[in-house]
DNA sequence: TTCTCTGCAAACGCTTTGCACGGAT
DNA sequence: ATCCGTGCAAAGCGTTTGCAGAGAA
């Protein structure tokens, strides 16, 4: 974990590896404030602030993809690899979607280049389908 | 214009027509701030307030799209038809996306119920390319 | 009159910035 | 001794809310 961060030259300090750790573990596409409740019971001392400054680091250093995708505050994705997002509508939930896109940094559009491909698909999750009686399923 | 809102059941005042208006026209996907600007000269009473309230209306009733793409500010998007969306990190311009989508609102995925479908490109506009002299281009 | 829309001012919440302390080299 | 990371406090900024006046029905 640690040799993630030297990799990218980035120092590792304590907190840094914590962050990474967490986001690393994760599956839910934490916020700041995701990330600060579960690692300052582990942490007290841990400030929002630090949280905010690793974060930048890592995005700007491409180890975590920051994800614009609700409009109220930013989700941080550990994983960088090419593949797309389901957010719920109701519990907010962020899933990891792993279908194949037929999109590639290889392609132009109208003469633009492609650096980065971001789908995200939102609606309703198995278990809030599951949670209403499935409602509007067409299953039989 | 005032059809499209009534067909909406929102009654179609001064601001609410023009702020349609300029979204119907413009290609730039406009934030709050780029609508106050624009209509602030023709309408010097204008406020802020009126065009969050607007957009929040209209996004609601499904006449204009948000659009979360950039990490400070809200767009928005006056075509609702399917399509994706190309912003450049230079120039930050945004541009609509005629690819067509493999993707449809008919589809599950891993039992999750698809909704609504965004696809969007980061990278060089065709622009900011031939600005830079295409240094990045692999034309010969 | 009554209900809705508008717009000023203030509040709100996420994020960034200023700055001082402490640890690492 | 110097440099860098941390974290408190305050500022910044996009957005929302409270509310009063104006306008439509």
């Amino acid at each position: 974990m640690q040799k993630a961060l030297e990799a990218k030259g980035i120092r590792p300090s304590y907190q840094r590896l914590k962050i990474l750790e967490y986001l690393a573990a994760s599956k839910e596409h934490p916020s700041v404030m995701m990330v600060y409740r579960s690692l300052s019971t582990e942490i007290p001392t841990l400030s929002r602030t630090t949280i905010y400054n690793t974060l930048n680091l890592f995005a700007e250093k491409g180890l975590v993809l920051p994800l614009p995708i609700t409009s109220d505050e930013m989700r941080y994705d550990g994983t960088t690899t090419q593949h797309h997002h389901f957010i719920c509508k109701e519990c907010g939930n962020i899933f990891d979607v792993g279908m194949a896109c037929p999109y590639s940094t290889a392609m132009e559009i109208d003469g633009h280049k492609i650096e980065e491909i971001h789908g995200h698909f939102s609606g309703t999750c198995r278990k809030c389908r599951e949670k209403s009686g499935r409602a509007d399923s067409s299953s039989s």
